[in-house]
DNA sequence: AGTACGTCCTGATCGC
DNA sequence: TGCGATCAGGACGTAC
């Protein structure tokens, strides 16, 4: 559920945290199943005394990149989240990982699900080769989704979701943008009018733009927090709840397995 | 090229 | 009340 929004505001915590410039003296990977690349013994102590000279982001990997060039690849995968703790500081149960700093404190990866995973990489490559272009990059214009749209013979929905087509966003964001849009989920992506197109490019980029800036106008937005919530979502995700543009009680399916949930007033089979 | 399903996980929720 | 079953979800792998 982190998606694009969640991990931005997350690479912004950790600059704002002043991590960069900061030495990594050891690390600490309490679920090995994490590790992804290379192996855990070699990641553990491949990290150690390496410094963080910049964080990035791609899609949704957050990019802790290291003075010697390596990359520290993070993904929270479903529940994951970071935060910079004093050592001293109780951790909760979640933590997963610790990255011990040299000024004292710890960067903690929370991921209660452990669906997160981490990497130390010389190229990000090798963790993912084939990624789409960023949706809030200018060079996202509604052309270029137009071409990838236009080019795929699957449902709408499934396309959103392909990390490959466009990076950084999920399930969540999926159903808003495509509420927001008038799109139906099941919509072949190939059959969409050029107006449908402009109107998803529209809602992507706004809806993406204002869940970032949750956190810029509260620093206590921070994903996972539950306290703040996200984005003002449109819709519940229950079926039968009241659509806020019309009324009618919304609907779900599934889409290749995941849950979508739209209004079947306010979204047709036809765009 | 596209679809379906399994895998990894745990906590919330459902049915009996 | 309490317990077991089911589901959610990101990314990837395998089979068709």
């Amino acid at each position: 559920m982190p998606e694009l929004p969640e991990v931005e505001n997350t690479r912004r915590y950790l600059i704002e945290s002043r991590v960069e410039g900061v030495q990594i003296v050891s690390a600490t990977v309490t679920w090995g199943n994490s590790v992804k690349h290379p192996q855990l013994e070699d990641f553990v102590l491949d990290i150690q005394g390496e410094t963080i000279q910049s964080i990035g982001r791609r899609g949704k990997y957050i990019l802790l990149n290291l003075v010697s060039g390596r990359i520290l690849v993070l993904h929270l995968g479903m529940t994951g989240g970071i935060r910079v703790q004093r050592r001293d500081q109780n951790p909760s149960d979640m933590v997963r990982h610790f990255f011990d700093l040299y000024d004292g404190r710890q960067i903690r990866f929370i991921d209660p699900r452990k669906f997160g995973h981490m990497w130390l990489v010389d190229d990000f490559q090798q963790v993912s080769h084939k990624m789409g272009p960023e949706p809030l990059e200018p060079t996202f214009t509604s052309n270029v989704l137009r071409q990838i749209v236009n080019a795929r013979q699957i449902p709408i929905k499934a396309l959103l979701l392909d990390q490959a087509a466009i990076a950084g966003i999920g399930n969540l964001y999926a159903d808003e943008v495509l509420f927001l849009s008038g799109i139906y989920p099941g919509a072949i992506a190939a059959d969409l009018s050029d107006s449908s197109i402009e109107l998803l490019h529209r809602s992507i980029l706004s809806t993406l733009a204002r869940s970032i800036s949750l956190y810029d106008v509260d620093r206590k937005a921070l994903w996972p927090e539950p306290s703040f919530g996200l984005p003002n979502w449109t819709m519940k995700r229950i079926i039968g709840a009241p659509c806020i543009q019309c009324g009618n009680p919304m609907d779900m399916i599934k889409v290749r397995g995941r849950s979508s949930y739209y209004c079947p007033q306010c979204q047709l089979r036809t765009n």
